[in-house]
DNA sequence: CGGATAGTTCGATAGTTATCGAACTATGGA
DNA sequence: TCCATAGTTCGATAACTATCGAACTATCCG
């Protein structure tokens, strides 16, 4: 992974409304939710979500799949899986004696 | 956690040169190392340097430790671990087997 | 077709961020 | 004490970001 890709995607994450977005579609799982619906839970407007939305699936963080006249939002989960591995890249000089208990079950 | 508190963090980690220096200071654990010699090795101009490393010590992402007339920092190895943790809290609903295997090992 | 619903685009605006050089403070060594 | 080194602060500036309402496109249903 690139540095300016996570740099992207952390960008993304950055933002309250899209990081309530974020949480809202790790919660809700594989099925997704539209974005209408999103609007609606977060009560963010629909010109603001559009544009926050865009932003998330822009940097790969979100999948849309079209439905009707619905958009189906989802997470890409490989994405959030790779920059979490980015962001801890050789931890602790792959010692895990070294890292916190906290740390070890992400990175040693 | 506050989700205004992980808007912090991540906002910190959104910048090339400040997550330069985090996945540097992922590298070197609990060692940490000083500012000039982070300021040598990524490139970047002291005063440059000390205004993103007060952008990540106000998120509480790293530790700053006075050490004579240098300052030493390392990461604060529990807020990462938190900050993960916040971004996938209630992920998949509790059930690992909807879970993809990259978001396993994080997640469920 | 015509109306309603789902989302997007646009333009304007206010606020935030990154960067720089110059000047500053503080510590340690000769 | 004097000098060099380590790091911070300041002020200016250019670039980027979030938000809004209004207008737009597209789809579905009766």
């Amino acid at each position: 992974m690139e540095i300016t890709e996570a740099v992207e995607q952390l960008t993304a994450l950055a933002q309250e409304s899209r990081l309530h977005v974020f949480r809202t579609l790790v919660r809700v799982g594989q099925e997704g939710m539209c974005a209408g619906d999103l609007s609606r839970e977060l009560e963010i407007s629909k010109p603001t979500l559009s544009f926050h939305l865009k932003e998330l699936v822009n940097a790969h963080l979100l999948n849309a799949e079209k439905q009707g006249r619905s958009i189906k939002y989802s997470l890409k989960v490989e994405a959030v899986g790779s920059l979490f591995d980015f962001l801890l890249q050789d931890c602790c000089q792959g010692r895990p004696e070294l890292c916190s208990s906290v740390a070890q079950k992400t990175c040693c």
